[in-house]
DNA sequence: AAATTATTTGCAACAAAGTTGCAGAATATT
DNA sequence: AATATTCTGCAACTTTGTTGCAAATAATTT
């Protein structure tokens, strides 16, 4: 039954791999893996950890830089120094990223998580200000956690 | 006429480190003075380079720290690893923080300011969240850069 | 204003996080 | 199956952040 569950979600990281035209590695396949089976954002530590012993700290640093120039994932600035990566839409490419949505940082549990449903609100800025990317983080207690 | 305009900044600074009960030290007073000349927000990078030898890394971490505990700088969360520190306004305590608005940071300059006059807008989260605070930042092209 | 007390600093010694070049391994292509 | 391409792990290194403690500095008391 655990074979059956992970099949479909294997199809699916193959795609996004050889969609991106990257090579389908054992890392990368993993790493992928970890971020759909998530239901948060991953820290670059969280991977590590998860990973274990599996793969070298460095190919964790290649794999998620890699990730980020292809559009599959994301960045959630933080406050403590320890930027967040999620999984992208599949609108999502290289250059264009269409994430404009919210995320929220528990408090209580840590999660860090893509609200996909509630979008950005718009905001006026002074003369001369010209915004290309808005970024909207709240934190406090999660619905688990609540 | 230096020692006219820095003698009025010498007594805010005064001010401000008594009035939060801190002892007024030479790290203390050059990095609070460094926040009130930048015009932007400031790395804890940032200051090192800018204080150079003049004081330990280490002073310059527990400096950033203790301003933070008092309530006379606030964070700005960033993609890069490299949290921005701002001065706060009087009005902000030990505990309670009123820094609601919106941050810019330049991709030209790399500058990062506050937007003070700029109000983060309200959003409605799915049932069961509570916020506690919102963050928001805008990265874009600056005034100076336009 | 000198002595006492309390606080802060710098140093040293670490730990953790991130970077780079390169040879060998794995993947893709022919 | 052979070749070309890409990726990974290792080593060696730099940068960033942490902690304990003695000496230095600042605040308080006499
Ligand atoms: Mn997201
Ligand atoms: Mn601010
Ligand atoms: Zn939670
Ligand atoms: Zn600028």
């Amino acid at each position: 039954m655990n074979m059956h569950s992970t099949k479909q979600t294997d199809i699916q990281i193959d795609h996004i791999l050889k969609h991106n035209q990257l090579s389908v590695t054992d890392s990368r396949k993993k790493i992928l893996e970890l971020f759909l089976q998530s239901n948060g954002a991953l820290a670059h530590g969280d991977i590590e950890k998860k990973t274990g012993e599996k793969f070298d700290r460095v190919t964790v640093y290649r794999t998620l830089q890699v990730f980020m120039e292809k559009g599959i994932i994301h960045t959630i600035p933080t406050a403590d120094n320890a930027v967040r990566y999620a999984l992208c839409k599949d609108e999502c490419t290289e250059g264009h990223h269409h994430d404009n949505h919210v995320h929220f940082v528990c408090n209580a549990c840590g999660n860090t998580i893509c609200l996909e449903e509630v979008h950005v609100p718009e905001v006026k800025l002074p003369k001369g200000f010209q915004p290309t990317e808005v970024q909207m983080i709240v934190s406090g207690i999660c619905k688990e956690c609540h």
